[in-house]
DNA sequence: GATGAATGAGACTTCATTCAT
DNA sequence: GATGAATGAAGTCTCATTCAT
């Protein structure tokens, strides 16, 4: 109320803030403990304001989850696209840790939704219309490896599309086993940066290099 | 806890029944709407029964999630791991399309634990004591290509554990996606089967085929 | 309260507005369900305005109800008084129709007030101060048949009072009847206009016509 | 629940004491202002326990509404059917006195309907599988004119249906004038008991006894 | 061991009312 | 006079949990 410019660049609404609160509260207690009392508390409003701008809980919760999109693909948008630069390998090994950071802040947000069935669908309803949802991580990583084949750094044969899913898929999967294994444990084995080897592995490839063996794992017809 | 024969005979314990219950129900109606008069409804007990086999709520659900694990791992090791046989990209696809499934049907309950940091904190505090999770998805992958390695079927070089990482995240992921956006999408483009790109890409490896250079790491910049 | 001329022009003050609007959603929604937001909304005016012209929402429910009293005597006034005119009979069954009309419009809202004790008894306080109130329906009747008296068309014995409050008594309960049961229902038997048959039954009286005394009131049967 | 026996011949489950309490709570706080907290401790229970034998509240009010139906059916046929007994006029004064006893306890809480449509709705499917409502207390009466004019006692061409209603209408509209203008007022003019004037005028009708006049008050054309 | 009526804390939500603009 | 965002008390209802039977 009396505050003059928390922060100078936001509006900073009513509504903006109880958003921020709700996003607070989630991450902090969860979906299932979050109460709509201490969402308000945590905004500094009463609890009935929050139904002057949301329909229901779960509509503050979906536009917690809304507002997140935005974020997640600009996140996903800063993965560097810098084709051309630098080396291939030190680019996805940049995207790759990229990546881990954006899933660990999302990942337990976005899961969340599978407690609730009713949220998910209008989250569902959600996505729909707007056009977003976590497969736009894939898009920019795409875009970079057709640039790179254009350049001949990526062999052309190669599935960009495949690949994106490989390497953020192991990015998500390995966050999402580090935070229910819990903080102390270490998931990927005794290796702090998982990226290189994922990396590397990515673009060698398993099939042996040398053709001794005529066996069919060889695809390029 | 103390019991020593839990799958000898189709024991079918009021506990058991009740485990049972609380799985169904947890499914059908995720963690946040499914309610204790409920689970003892679909098993056919008193909701008061619940309490003498377990201490809450949380410890009944915790039930359900311990009871997937070695359900889960069974399937894992179900993977093929028939190394030598048939080809690496068949064994390897057949592996994908077994895990996709895997992560179908685990991925609502598993991640549902997200939305209760108290029920989190208590599977993962299972999970240490009983030695589980879904990492253990990898040990089998990685078994069948250090045994794809040794008869030459696989780079020797290659780092087995990021490429169970790669594929097996692959498939979460696309699952993940596939849940979230809802059934009526085509997440991965339109291939109805995605294993077999997945494997491809995987094998193939990214990094154009120099003649000329046999690193495949770090090509023409 | 200290207004001179409710009616003299087509005034729609804002109060007027409020009280209109208050009217109408009460006849929507009934009592229990009008909110102050909606009549507000239905008024075109914000809800805080309502709080200029109205201690609160029972102020304006009950000016509702106290703009309905010159209107409930006016139609009341309405009703036949024409003496002398026509037949005795047609007269009191135009009156009857009329009285029907006039419970159908306004018992609704008049029984609501027994809903909120607070509410009746403001109601009383003002029925105290302004004379009026359900029972001035009696007068005009009591008057023409007084003046039918006068004129030797209704007996001289009669008593007057007793009459109207058997009519109008009549009317009102069967528009109560018909109320509560539905409007699929047929309340009084299988006749659609109930009025004749009431006021002939008035005129008759039930008391068996002994032969002995040519009275008119029995006839030809 | 350590009661053995407050009223022997009473159940009292704890619906019905659920029941009892709310229409305590009804008569003394009205519709608008009786609240589930209030009816549960008035009687006895914890607020929760009334979820479990009612859906909800307006099913509980619906179901003080249900149980007053045979109350009233059997008022109703308690009020006078002597046919034969006594005087036509006694017997139908005893009736107008019992009708006004019966309204006097029965109308506020059958009239508060009308301030909630969806009650009053439920209501109106309750009264349709049950057959009852407020048109009950006719038959009685009409069944003791009828007898009546069997015996000759009262005129075989008068109408009982519309003296039914002539009757106990007076009655209740007394008594809503009454209600409505509050307990100080002498509302039926100076007569402590109007059942006397209402029945001789019922009887003796309000035709002129003399046919001095052509008036076409006459109606057998 | 099983029951299920009862509990009661607390969740979500509504809504009459206020007040700074 | 009008506004309407904000209030917060109070309402209805849910549901994990208990305990006498």
């Amino acid at each position: 109320m009396t505050e003059h410019s928390l922060t100078t660049q936001t509006a900073s609404t009513t509504r903006d803030q109880l958003v921020d609160a709700a996003e607070r509260v989630l991450r902090a207690k969860g979906l299932a403990r979050a109460t709509t009392k201490e969402i308000a508390r945590e905004a500094g409003y009463a609890e009935g304001t929050l139904y002057l701008h949301f329909a229901d809980k779960l509509d503050l919760v979906r536009a917690v989850h809304e507002r997140l999109l935005p974020e997640f693909i600009e996140m996903v948008s800063h993965l560097p696209g810098r084709a051309g630069t630098g080396t291939v390998e030190g680019n996805l090994t940049d995207l790759a840790r990229s990546a881990l950071g954006l899933y660990r802040d999302m990942l337990p947000l976005g899961s969340s939704l599978f407690a609730d069935p009713e949220l998910l669908e209008r989250f569902r309803v959600m996505l729909a219309e707007r056009r977003g949802g976590p497969q736009r991580a894939w898009e920019p990583v795409i875009a970079y490896l057709r640039a790179e084949q254009a350049l001949g750094r990526v062999d052309p044969d190669a599935d960009p599309a495949a690949a994106a899913l490989l390497l953020l898929g192991a990015c998500q999967q390995l966050v999402f086993v580090e935070l229910m294994t819990g903080p102390g444990t270490l998931p990927f084995r005794d290796r702090p940066d998982p990226a290189p080897a994922l990396v590397a592995t990515l673009l060698a490839g398993l099939a042996p290099t040398q053709p001794s063996d005529p066996s069919p794992t060889e695809p390029c017809a």
